[in-house]
DNA sequence: ACGCAGTGGTTATACGTATAATCAGTTGAT
DNA sequence: ATCAACTGATTATACGTATAACCACTGCGT
């Protein structure tokens, strides 16, 4: 009942060969000389005890793991990181990699990398935020071959995977504009995990506004009614606004109701991420949608280059996202 | 630049003392003798070193690997989960445990569980859809002490986390009766990942619907504003609707509003989740909270027993979960 | 008769770690 | 002076796997 897991030495008894013979059938490999029928037997006898390789041995003979770790804790979790990060999943275990979520207790920096290095992945994906330049030597030191950056920057120190988040307030400010608006005011969330993608987006607005000439305000936004009841002299001044993503229009588009502000009759609204609920609010809100269906396979080919060369790769960065916009009633 | 990690036989060399010195000083190990000067010596070298342990190798050496493996990709990711996970995470890595999320390509049943067993984790925790009684048994083959099955009913086969819908569901039926409904309807969704739960929660609405002499109409909803607006003839026979959650609640009102049909004059309202938008809504949702603050903490001692016993604990389950009823404005 | 290539395996070893077993010195009690 | 107990280490080994190196045997051309 509690017998120790059948190893490949059980299995190779059991078919009466030898180890080495179980793991040449077993992970038929080009080379080897073995019978159909001893490898029937194998297979047979691999079948019956319910063998199953042991991972930390197979990794310390040949020094490779085939795990890639993704920390996604600085990424916030929505509908579309999970589907990208399915997609992914099934991308590099199609070419023989494991993928694992491992947040390391939300460490940063140097002891998050140690943790990680401790499973000797040959892979590590992490928010830009946790990786510092100690840390990625940590996990080179540790034979990582990839190191990616995952965030709304790309990294000095290695390659990364940035969003476009100027690029999303670019679209939606210029949209704004082209529907005629002559004063817009851009959200940044006052949440800490959020603020910083709120600057890029901003950014991005800001640039187009400028130069169009027309004035961008920007408001300091913190999730709760009261907070956007206090800046409601803000929502007057302005004709146009760009909520940061489609929660926060939300927000806005309730206590601009209740102050008695139209939409988009005084002031037209965009959101951002296409959420259902979208579609629900009335009027329903114009959003901007992230098409994330290119990164996945992006992302696996990169690393699957990352991960075969040797010498440790120049920082560089991708972005394959595409913001599109969806006009709605908002705007 | 590309030199193999260093191992702790490279750290004792530095340190001129022998292998076992090191392990026994870098793990310091109650029994062990070493001199104070000896494990500066060795402290200083390995941190000299960047030295990490290949925790393949530890793994194999002691059989045990404090890796604990959750698949979440059949419970529902929405900020409570996230939450919860969080929240775990720190408990079980108090304890010297690494909780890693490994989805295993969303495969289910013996080929999930020979992936998991790789590993050789020491528990595994994964939605109860994907744990049958060959799957549990190639885990515990593999060593596996601890499987607990996450899911809405607990599992024959090993212990179990069950939510408790119906509860869910009463509290919910049990609210729209005391506000004078007189024949209510319960949402169940048609999406596939959410229907088996709401069956639970409707099981437990009928309960409490047939002790109190009220009808109850069950309602099979897609998440669509057209298949809202199909079952409009249901909407308008019943005077409280239980909305499976605040999401479907949402749906539901902005359809009601559309028809003309007044929440709560016409028809009161319940969701469940007390997400950010219940609050937002006009008029406010009356919603089902479900505290999992005891969770986590239930959970890895529970975790922490299984894997210490040495018998398969018999098939048991918990359900650490508190639905509150948050009233608002919709009921 | 002899080499020689091909077939179907086996033997031996290394990966990095934890730990039981051993050992050389030193101290202390009698 | 002798033995026991303690201190501070070292030596040796096993965990499960992959793979290089080796080996016995058969058939075949000369």
């Amino acid at each position: 009942m509690n017998a120790k897991p059948p190893t490949s030495l059980d299995v190779a008894r059991l078919a009466g060969v030898s180890q080495a013979t179980v793991s040449y059938v077993l992970n038929d490999r080009p080379g080897a000389r073995v019978s159909d029928e001893t490898r029937e037997r194998v297979r047979e006898a691999a079948e019956r005890l319910g063998y199953v390789p042991h991972a930390g041995a197979r990794t310390l003979r040949t020094g490779r793991s085939g795990l890639i770790l993704i920390s996604m804790d600085d990424v916030p979790y929505g509908p579309l990181a999970i589907g990208m990060l399915e997609e992914l999943d099934r991308e590099l275990s199609r070419r023989g990699y494991t993928l694992v979520q491992y947040g390391a207790r939300r460490l940063r920096g140097v002891p998050a990398a140690r943790a990680w290095a401790e499973l000797r992945p040959v892979a590590v994906l992490a928010g830009a935020g946790k990786l510092d330049e100690q840390a990625v030597a940590v996990l080179r030191s540790a034979g990582v071959k990839a190191v990616v950056a995952l965030g709304a920057h790309s990294s000095a120190v290695t390659a990364s995977v940035v969003v476009d988040h100027a690029g999303i307030g670019a679209l939606a400010a210029g949209h704004l504009i082209d529907r005629g608006c002559r004063t817009i005011a851009a959200v940044v969330p006052a949440e800490p995990g959020l603020r910083e993608m709120g600057e890029h987006r901003l950014s991005g607005a800001r640039r187009v506004a400028e130069a169009r000439g027309v004035p961008l305000t920007r408001a300091d936004l913190p999730f709760s009614e009261e907070g956007a009841a206090a800046l409601l002299d803000v929502w007057r001044r302005v004709d146009g606004v760009f909520a940061y993503n489609d929660d926060y229009a939300m927000l806005l588009m309730t206590v601009l109701r209740d102050a008695g502000v139209a939409v988009p009759g005084d002031v037209r609204m965009v959101g951002c991420d296409d959420l259902p609920l979208a579609t629900l609010l009335r009027p329903r809100l114009t959003t901007v949608r992230i098409d994330v269906s290119a990164m996945p396979s992006l992302l696996a080919r990169r690393l699957e280059e990352l991960m075969e060369q040797e010498a440790p790769a120049e920082p560089d960065h991708i972005h394959p996202w595409n913001p599109v916009l969806v006009v709605r009633e908002s705007s």
